[in-house]
DNA sequence: TTATTTACTTACTAGTATGTAAGTTTGCAG
DNA sequence: CTGCAAACTTACATACTAGTAAGTAAATAA
């Protein structure tokens, strides 16, 4: 990994455990056993890595989301939900659930890759929804986009809950999730 | 209100607003007009002062939610449910999702607090929501435990999917729940 | 070989955050 | 009227944070 990947990951790394406001340049200097002013080199502000891991991030979620990835809805659905069962195991809560409470405390780049990021995977999730029930593997009331935003809703908070709590909370949540969904 | 009260309320208000770390106790003493030192005098630590907004959070809570005060079900989720509308109103994101983020930046009386919050609120829903489904209004497959976890997650989260996409996410979200808890 | 670029380090600045110590004002109890 | 406590202000200490300017060492291109 290039010195610049390794900020990207830490950096990700450390909103995700502490908060964005919460770490600093030194934090990732330190661990990285690099200067400060090195970190600046390759993000001249912190605005500008916090824009470049929101990047990456909507990156990654492209690649698991693409379409044609998997030829069934419930794969679709199952590596969608992968993504906030791996969070869980590494004790972070989800990249958007971490900044969404610092949101305006933003700058506008930030806050406009934040937004893209979520819309991306609201809208996939609810191609993957809306397919699924065509299919007539999933089974829900609501419209594509509401069951989206419902299950979304439950991944980032359940991850938030369970760092709060500690007591099978995102388990929990996570398959009744799953059970409510199957047809 | 006392200066004291002022301070709380603000308090609550920045960390909804921006993130715990994102305010300082220079944007309290602008906004009250009184110098830092006043707020240090209060609160001699920020952990005191979010352990103080905490514990008001919670007593709120505790009006809202106290047992006898509806004496049927339905009323007792809409005035829970009332508590994220209005948060939504002011554009506000809750306390819990509000610090959820920032938790392993915080001091262990912040933690333990936000925990008991967050414990006191779930059980009190779960309680709600089974008493519900012996009056034959409420209908829902989970444990009322597992239900409560559900609805919660969907509050907390769909405020700050709310701030971040700002198109009617939280009102969708919201009436999806009540329509989906009503028998 | 020389020039340039990349990826840094050294050394620094300005601003801000948390927090403290000591003094001041105001109201009230005895 | 005196003493005392509550609610401040003034002034300061310490530490960190973001960010910059200038210099260096190594690789690469002309």
């Amino acid at each position: 990994m290039t010195t610049r990947e390794e900020i990207l990951v830490l950096g990700e790394k450390l909103i995700r455990l502490k908060g964005y406001n919460a770490f600093s340049y030194h934090d990732i200097s330190a661990a990285l056993d690099i200067k400060n002013a090195a970190v600046h080199y390759h993000f001249p502000k912190k605005t500008d890595l916090a824009v470049a891991i929101l990047q990456s991030c909507h990156e990654r979620s492209v690649k698991i989301l693409e379409k044609n990835k998997y030829d069934n809805a419930l794969d679709k659905l199952k590596a969608f939900l992968k993504v906030y069962a791996d969070s869980y195991k590494h004790s972070m809560v989800c990249l958007v659930g971490g900044m969404a409470a610092e949101f305006h405390s933003f700058e506008a780049p930030v806050q406009k890759e934040l937004k893209a990021v979520v819309q991306y995977i609201t809208e996939r999730l609810a191609d993957i929804l809306e397919e699924g029930r065509k299919e007539k593997v999933f089974a829900f009331k609501e419209t594509p986009r509401t069951k989206a935003l419902l299950v979304v809703t439950n991944m980032i908070a359940a991850l938030q809950l369970e760092r709060i709590m500690g007591k099978k909370e995102f388990t929990d949540i996570y398959q009744a999730v799953i059970k409510d969904i199957a047809a």
